[in-house]
DNA sequence: ATTTATTAAGATAATTTTGTCTTAATATAA
DNA sequence: TTATATTAAGACAAAATTATCTTAATAAAT
């Protein structure tokens, strides 16, 4: 099992931390990003085009078409890429996967886990695909 | 998805907190708890092997037979539920899926991570079946 | 125009997780 | 000793997630 997010969700974070190491404004294919970061080429097409709907990757069909960021690389955050592809329940639902508990008479351990589950939110919406571009290095990066 | 617990390891901690509000020194069924607590109840019979294995919880077979916590309740934490049923990986893996990645040179979200992560751990650690058992208040419990 | 490299999209498959069913072993009660 | 209620265990099934394969649409290069 995955920590937090969903594999896609994983998969998603480390590819687009891979486009927003390359020159900005070039077209980069589904194959290289695959290939480079050793992921399902196909599994990660299905990814961009969600990435696509949600407005964060832009793409280009056809011969030397491919995939580019929509925003500068300091304005995506991990935060806004988990949204799009996990969506909320990570930082909405029980920890102890309590149904119908919404916390009007919060648990001892409520509290606290809103508290650390609101730290996280905090970091990955602080943490932009530059800082973690600039700064990653991993084989083939 | 779960938030980070498998839905086996929620249902682990649920069932436990049930079992942990019972009369001490009494056999509770599988039956009882899947039904009170309303969860699939051969799947935790699986869970509870799984936790007569790991030394949580006794087994009594036969008529009026059952199962019963092995140490007090206030000796029994949400940690040791959790390792016994998902293990250590989501509080030893890459939050971001990155494989062969020890943090020798950590990325820029890593050092954050690890402090919420081990404040989680902490949180988890601290907590027992008997505060939970206690305070949570649910339909059937 | 034709070829080629690409995304888009859908079908299919494999794997993992979750859930159900069945039978055997066992312990109690009658 | 027989009937009954239970766990143990394994087979099976369903659902969700992850991964692959195939074809169509498209755009550029020749
Ligand atoms: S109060 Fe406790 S049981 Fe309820 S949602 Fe919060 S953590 Fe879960
Ligand atoms: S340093 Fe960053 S990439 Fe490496 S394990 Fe830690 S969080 Fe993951």
């Amino acid at each position: 099992m995955s920590v937090i997010f969903s594999r896609e969700c994983e998969y998603a974070i480390q590819a687009l931390i891979f486009l927003a190491k390359q020159e900005r404004n070039t077209w980069i294919s589904i194959k290289d990003v695959a290939q480079q970061i050793n992921i399902p080429q196909h599994f990660l097409g299905k990814i961009f085009q969600k990435l696509v709907q949600k407005g964060i990757v832009i793409s280009q069909k056809g011969f030397s078409g491919g995939f580019k960021l929509t925003k500068d690389v300091n304005k995506i955050s991990i935060f806004e890429v988990v949204e799009a592809i996990d969506g909320d329940g990570y930082r909405t639902k029980c920890v102890m996967g309590f149904p119908d508990c919404s916390a009007d008479s919060p648990c001892p351990i409520h509290n606290k886990w809103k508290s650390i589950r609101d730290d996280f939110v905090k970091l990955i919406k602080s943490k932009k695909l530059f800082e973690l571009a600039h700064e990653i290095k991993k084989p083939g990066y």
